[in-house]
DNA sequence: TAAAAATACTCCATAGGTATTTTAT
DNA sequence: ATAAAATACCTATGGAGTATTTTTA
């Protein structure tokens, strides 16, 4: 059976008139009787009652009449489906972080994507682990598009759009002698205590705030290491030391935490988005356009 | 789009090798190229990434592989049941009656037709009425079989299956001089009044009750009339009459009312199952055939 | 170099057209 | 006599086969 004697079909059906229905199709009466008689022939019992006056159908007919239509309709809609999502514009995009980002540039893409393309599911890898396992995710296809702490040590193959460039805070738990101040410097915290995440976390941010310190002229003593950031956080609301988070994190209201900016040289958390380079899905390729035009229209320079 | 293009996309995607997709399907690989090149072209866009060491889906492939494996599936599904419906093995019978039947008999019947076709449904015409609009509802098509007392004055172009003959009985008010007797003559009844169902409701049974009276010497006197068995029944329980049903109404146990037999020249009680002479349908005509088989079986002659 | 798909062509099966007959009012 | 489908036969589109080239790991 093909699809033709199933639409063929349809057409005697509706019109009860072979010789109409062969015009509505745009062939001969012959050529249809033909390819009825060859589908009555392999579904094995008349579909239609020819009688004097126009055709009338069998139950056999009525039934075949209600899945034709149903598969036809099915066979049209899949037409359009695959093109759709051949244009990127419907599926699921499994996007991978490293924790959580609360950055509002991340949302404003998140939000715009889904303007623009509401049919196509961005969807967050559930489990929450750390930067290099990410990486190798993104690389197997465990993940489709991976948000990372920049700059990456092992960038190849991949294609990363920067999103997010802004500096950081000193957290401190209430109650703390800096806990009042404007701001202070780096050299300030020289004697404190640290809470900090792992650095396989996100060596990147690690490196940097440890750079900084450097620079500062001292290497912080770190009392207690997190998975999170948000469990530095909680940690420092604890009270097992401060820690230095970027400054998006302070809207983490914690009761007991307070956020000090930095006065000069401050580290810098940067964040991109990446998928691989050789990326053929049209999907994933339209979020990281969204990304690129996003930036342009909303990042003002400082 | 024909479904051969499904077919042979289908089998291209799960062998990923044109080559082996072409022997899978019974023909060389060019024409199996030349096939999938004309879905693409008819779906805009690449299908499968033809990669050295064989090829891949694309996105739109992954789709359209689900989906067409559903159409397919579908195609098959409405094939084997189109050809079950010509059969009369699914489907769905209306079945019209005027009042309800009682005689076990009927019960059989559904129950075997249940058991030989287990996918055809027997349903009962809802709205309950009388004998000459039941006829005309067979005749139209509202209902494609009927439950008729017997004779029918008019039985042209029907096909009426004889189904059930049997006697009447006497129903009496609890207390009446008669509730007693273990059977009475129908003579013993010519100072009764009674209650019965207008004649339309069952012209047959109606004519056959009152030739029996008539034979026995006497007119009965009519009290009060109903449209439906169950209601004569219990108007007799609420002392408006006695009254005549057929036997198996004996098994409606209503409160206040006895059975009594009738001596010797009882009226008969006949019911028969009918449908259109010219009837096509399959199921309805393996329901009449249900009718004359179960008859052989099990009706015993008295 | 080898494995696999694409291209170029040829052929023929069959969808579709034309002319006519059959059938049932 | 008419309307409509079936039959018979012809035409030609395009699906499938054969031979060969192209492509890429």
């Amino acid at each position: 059976m093909e699809l033709r004697h199933l639409r063929y079909f349809v057409a005697v059906a509706e019109e009860l008139n072979f010789t109409r229905a062969a015009k509505r199709l745009g062939i001969k009466q012959p050529p249809l009787s033909a390819q009825i008689q060859q589908l009555e022939k392999e579904m094995g019992t008349q579909l239609l009652r020819r009688e004097a006056r126009g055709v009338e159908l069998t139950d056999g007919g009525k039934l075949l009449l209600e899945q034709a239509r149903i598969i036809l309709r099915q066979v049209e809609d899949a037409t359009i489906g695959v093109r759709r999502r051949a244009r990127g514009e419907t599926g699921r995009i499994i996007i991978g972080s490293s924790g959580s980002f609360f950055h509002p540039l991340i949302m404003k893409i998140l939000q715009e994507c889904k303007k623009r393309y509401p049919d196509l599911t961005i969807a967050p890898e559930v489990e929450l682990t750390n930067t290099p396992l990410l990486l190798a995710w993104l690389r197997t296809g465990r993940i489709d598009a991976c948000l990372f702490p920049m700059p990456i040590d092992d960038s190849e193959g991949l294609t990363i759009e920067p999103l997010v460039d802004e500096d950081c805070v000193i957290v401190v738990p209430r109650g703390h002698a800096l806990a009042n101040s404007g701001s202070v410097s780096l050299a300030s915290l020289a004697k404190e205590t640290f809470v900090f995440c792992y650095r396989n976390f996100s060596p990147a941010m690690y490196d940097s705030i440890l750079d900084a310190c450097g620079r500062a002229g001292f290497q912080p003593k770190v009392s207690q290491e997190a998975a999170q950031i948000i469990a530095v956080i909680a940690m420092v609301a604890s009270g097992f030391g401060i820690s230095i988070v970027p400054r998006s994190f302070g809207e983490v209201r914690l009761a007991g935490v307070g956020y000090i900016d930095i006065e000069e040289d401050s580290p810098r958390s940067m964040i991109g988005l990446a998928c691989r380079r050789d990326e053929r899905s049209a999907s994933i390729k339209n979020l990281m356009q969204v990304v690129r035009l996003a930036k342009q229209v909303s990042v003002v320079p400082a």
